[in-house]
DNA sequence: CTGAAAGCGCTTACAG
DNA sequence: CTGAAAGCGCTTACAG
């Protein structure tokens, strides 16, 4: 983008807002001392002049703050791509960061935090999975930083913007697979049970089950606490050494598949001769699989591209249609699933 | 950080070189008008004085540029995990950009790229897998903008600093392995013949089998073309269709170990029983594998961490004693080896 | 709560 | 090639 046009100036904003340059440098530095509406008539006037002020200004390129929790494995590799490749084609840059699974800042932090995303220029933040503390979601809407979540843990608070996808359907579609090549018995296994997407997955599956006329016993339904592969193998015997044990099992995440095959095959039950096993995600790890992973596709790329063009977009003040925008899911069969044998 | 130390004025930086403020606006401006002595003794004071100008100077955190080519999976996850974490304890922060594999900019697109940069606030540059182009490395030295490569593919030139694993050392231990196990007939299949890391790996594993005394007959080393699943599953029939298979096979990374294993399957060989795979890299694909994936493991966390290191010395103007940093590889034992059937 | 005024850090057109 | 000087954009201590 060469040739940029004239940074636009405290002076300007001030002369549009009808106040000093200095109140409009106190509204841009948080300082207490500025009136409730002359700070909101202020902030508008900078949004609206697309003020990045001495920080963001100097970019180039607007960076997103992209930040996860936990460990980065297959399934924030392909929501990596989508956001660094739609960025790419955007203009934007990505910033990223990891912070470790326990890591719950005071609120001196957050506001820490956000002060200093904000002094590093950035223009929005886009966090996976959960959503961030209240503490932490306060904070960056003082700093007037915009707050995307992909692929929410827990329901969002309507005034936070997330991308999900069709989880409901997701699940619905799994169990439909599985009915239709003539399961009768089958099971979930869920992550974190207390997950938002968890559920939806969840309720899907037992909709398609109840559709079809069959029976959810309560032992049939599993949580393993999270979406990982360990818990996956360390969950999958609540519904393999059942005593009337399922022919099928839909798992809420790929690990958790893999997780429940390796169970399987320590038991000398064979994928999918005797047990057929659908995953969620369809990351990397479905692929690579052996046998190769019957999932729901959960489209993470575009998901991470859709992310950042809102991030983007609320980042210059634009308003939003709607704050939690679905993408679609999609059955992936592979060969992990088969009619059962009898 | 807080408290941060005053920041560092051009005055400041003037005064010691003995110049105006006037010239080192300059120097820092990238202007021609100023004598190449000058030039040189007020970018040394600049980079003494930790002056980062008012692009970086503004920010909390030094930036520094991780750069990728191509799909994002496994491999990089690990080293997106070292390098965002090591950046979290350095106080650093790390924009992310994934270029497509088969963009090769022009000239002028280097040096508007390393502009970007700079004018984005990055402090230095590491670059997974490849060395760039010859442009890319000048443009970037142009704006004093420091490169650390890590795993390079090609041989890198001696001024660019990287960090790589004993790729030797891993090749030798794969094949040690598989021959105490008492194979003898033993196979290698490589990614990108013409890359270091991969040479490195088949001269290890040849340098073994000499040693105890067995053929390396030359229809027993092929090369796949690429590291990826794909390549090995495609590659894996050169070994797998010989008169005189061979009962073990080292591939070159995990994603060719995969390959090779599924095309084994496929032609009913079944590993480890029938056939041993030892992999390399221990990426998330090793450990979720079926079986689990015997494989040399490249520490991609730490050589993640070892470069932003020494991506912020050099960004300070530190003096770095090696320019190629590598790390210890180590074999990691798992189930898809074992002796041979016979 | 607001802004006039002083002043800081930087850039640039221009004289030498 | 260098720097004195003008000037821009911003911040801040302070008067009201």
């Amino acid at each position: 983008m060469p040739g940029t046009a004239r940074r636009p100036t405290l002076a300007a904003v001030a002369s549009a807002a009808g106040v000093s340059v200095a109140t409009v440098s106190k509204v841009l530095n948080g300082r207490e001392d500025v009136a409730p509406g002359t700070r909101a008539r202020v902030q508008e006037l900078l949004r609206a002049h697309d003020y990045g002020g001495r920080v963001s200004g100097l970019h180039r390129h607007p960076t997103i703050e992209l930040t996860f929790r936990g460990r980065i494995g297959s399934y924030s590799a392909e929501i990596i791509q989508g956001v660094a490749g739609a960025a790419a084609d955007l203009g934007a840059a990505v910033a990223i960061s990891v912070k470790a699974r326990d890591d719950h800042s005071s609120h001196l932090t957050a506001t820490q935090w956000a002060r200093d995303l904000a002094a590093d220029g950035r223009r929005a933040v886009i966090a996976v999975t959960d959503e961030l503390g209240p503490r932490e979601i306060t904070a960056l809407a003082r700093m007037q930083l915009p707050l995307v979540v992909i692929d929410p843990m827990t329901m969002p608070s309507p005034k936070v913007v997330s991308v999900g996808s069709t989880n409901f359907r997701g699940g619905r579609a799994a169990a439909m697979h599985l009915v239709e090549l003539g399961h009768r018995r089958i099971g979930f296994l869920g992550g974190t049970a207390a997950a938002e997407c968890n559920q939806a997955r969840l309720q899907g599956f037992k909709a398609a089950l109840e559709a079809a006329g069959l029976p959810v016993p309560e032992e049939y339904v599993h949580a393993a606490g999270d979406f990982m592969y360990e818990n996956g193998f360390e969950g999958a015997p609540l519904l393999l050494d059942l005593p009337s044990r399922p022919t099928a099992i839909f798992a809420a995440s790929d690990e958790l598949a893999r997780g429940v095959i390796e169970a399987a095959r320590a038991r000398g039950i064979s994928v999918p001769r005797d047990l057929s096993v659908v995953g969620f995600d369809d990351t990397e790890i479905a692929r690579l699989a052996s046998p190769p992973l019957t999932t729901v596709r959960q489209p993470l790329q575009d998901m991470g591209a859709v992310a950042i063009r809102t991030a983007l977009r609320l980042a210059v003040g634009e308003r939003i249609d709607s704050d939690h925008v679905e993408l679609a899911t999609e059955l992936v069969v592979r060969d992990s699933t088969s009619a059962p044998s009898t």
